[in-house]
DNA sequence: ACATTATCCTGCACGC
DNA sequence: TGCGTGCAGGATAATG
């Protein structure tokens, strides 16, 4: 299409490429989407899904074996609908949150893009158990203590998981090793809890999706 | 107006 | 061995 890319930036999941003639490229990877700098797109794998050549032959390419990843063409000065990242969110405006949403279960709470962006059905049980708070009851019900706990350890987990992604892939269609989140509670169904509070992690169902949590010390 | 469920998609783990 | 079933993820549409 002839645009120049003039900026990169990112909103909670969403991945925003400024182009010229007043356009935004909107990238979204889901689960298992991948972007990758090529230095020639005329060899692509069959999980490649789109790519974007530039004139000297090379591109980016968007791979993604299970192609529930989303790209959308926006017109410059679009946003997503997504509420602040965990270390950008005050523990005051969090508390607002928390009191404006009196019923809504805590994993539910966390998941919620339009809330808090940035925290997936991982990462929110993580930060859950780094908090002792149990998945299903509201925040609202919380000590302040916790939800201190639960305000640092969502910013910190969220780091972390910048610096390495749990399922994220090193290479096209490789899975990552070694380089994972280090996870305490998710897909450990049956396992000891890692506190050593004598309770084995419980598996559960809520929106659809597994939650993972320790019925011993998350209350 | 709210809450739950289905849908998209593919690969893999599982049971028989 | 192979086949069928179900599950995983995030977001949204559809249903209750």
């Amino acid at each position: 299409m002839g645009a120049r890319i003039t900026g990169v930036r990112r909103a909670g999941k969403h991945i925003l490429i400024d182009l010229t003639a007043d356009k935004v490229l909107e990238i979204h990877l889901r689960m298992t989407g991948n972007l990758f700098v090529v230095p020639d797109v005329r060899f692509l794998n069959t999980t490649v899904r789109a790519w974007f050549g530039f004139e000297n032959g090379s591109g980016i390419v968007f791979e993604d074996p299970r192609a529930l990843g989303k790209i959308h063409l926006r017109d410059a000065g679009y946003l997503p609908d997504v509420g602040p990242e965990p270390d950008a969110l005050p523990f005051e405006r969090f508390l607002d949150m928390v009191r404006a949403a009196p019923r809504t279960p805590a994993k539910l709470f966390l998941m919620d893009q339009g809330r808090i962006a940035g925290l997936g059905n991982i990462y929110a049980a993580e930060a859950l158990f780094a908090a002792k708070l149990s998945p299903v009851k509201p925040l609202a019900a919380a000590k302040t203590a916790k939800l201190q706990a639960l305000h640092a350890a969502m910013a910190e987990i969220l780091q972390t998981a910048k610096a390495s992604a749990y399922l994220g892939y090193t290479d096209p269609g490789h899975f990552g090793e070694g380089e994972n989140y280090p996870v305490a509670v998710y897909d450990r169904e049956g396992e000891a809890c890692v506190r050593e509070c004598g309770r084995k992690i419980k598996r559960i169902r809520q929106g659809g999706r597994s939650t993972y949590y320790c019925p011993g010390c998350q209350r």
